[in-house]
DNA sequence: ACGACTTGTAAGCTTTGGCTTACATAAGCG
DNA sequence: CGCTTATGTAAGCCAAAGCTTACAAGTCGT
């Protein structure tokens, strides 16, 4: 079970973000993530820690080198626990606010 | 459309998220919210503006308070954009981790 | 063992963010 | 018109976050 406070206060960080797009197909080395960014590598690092221990990335060791990934698993919670915050409401809110959009509109 | 960057900054708070929660059913005045937190209530202003210029939350004035609610589409469309990360790979990797986890186990 | 390569970590600086107190604004009520 | 109620805004403070440069720690090849 993730920690919700820290993946949400990773994916606040658009680079953060951006990496968890680079990595989410395939894993990739640290150095290989941080040539994409214009910051300097121990930057990029330093996300991929923030990354790591909200268990958003997962990492393993290959020789001298580290490989990143995405932890689908952390993601797709964060995703439920979002939906959740709805309790299934969503759907009922989203009409309702759809109505009152079209009620508007037509009293133009 | 939602400002993303604006929208997961606004859900790094912690604060933040229990008052979405708190106003995903239906809308409250300021105060109301403000009265479930032990933060000061210009704290919890300062909130509900940041949650506002996110889109997260739309706001009507009636009388002298000004009632807040949870804007489902923004929601919404945070979860697609999050979602959107794996761009449909997402149940392929998690049965692959699920795959390697329960190998990994079957070795000990 | 040595030198190059890959990466993480430490220290220090600057910006951002959240909090508090004090003040401003605006609506309702007598 | 004052007075109260409801709320937002401004100023200032402190902690957290992100960046940079410098350094440390493994790993590979010769």
């Amino acid at each position: 079970m993730p920690d919700f406070d820290s993946a949400f206060r990773a994916l606040a960080d658009p680079t953060r973000r951006r990496i968890i797009e680079l990595v989410a197909h395939r894993g990739m080395t640290a150095g290989d993530i941080a040539s994409h960014f214009r910051t300097t590598r121990p930057a990029v690092s330093q996300h991929l820690t923030v990354l790591r221990n909200a268990e958003l990335l997962s990492e393993r060791r290959e020789g001298r080198t580290r490989i990143y990934q995405a932890n689908p698993k952390t993601v797709d919670e964060v995703v439920q626990h979002l939906q959740s915050f709805w309790s299934g409401r969503l759907q009922v809110l989203k009409r309702q606010a759809e109505r009152e959009e079209r009620q508007q509109r037509d009293r133009q």
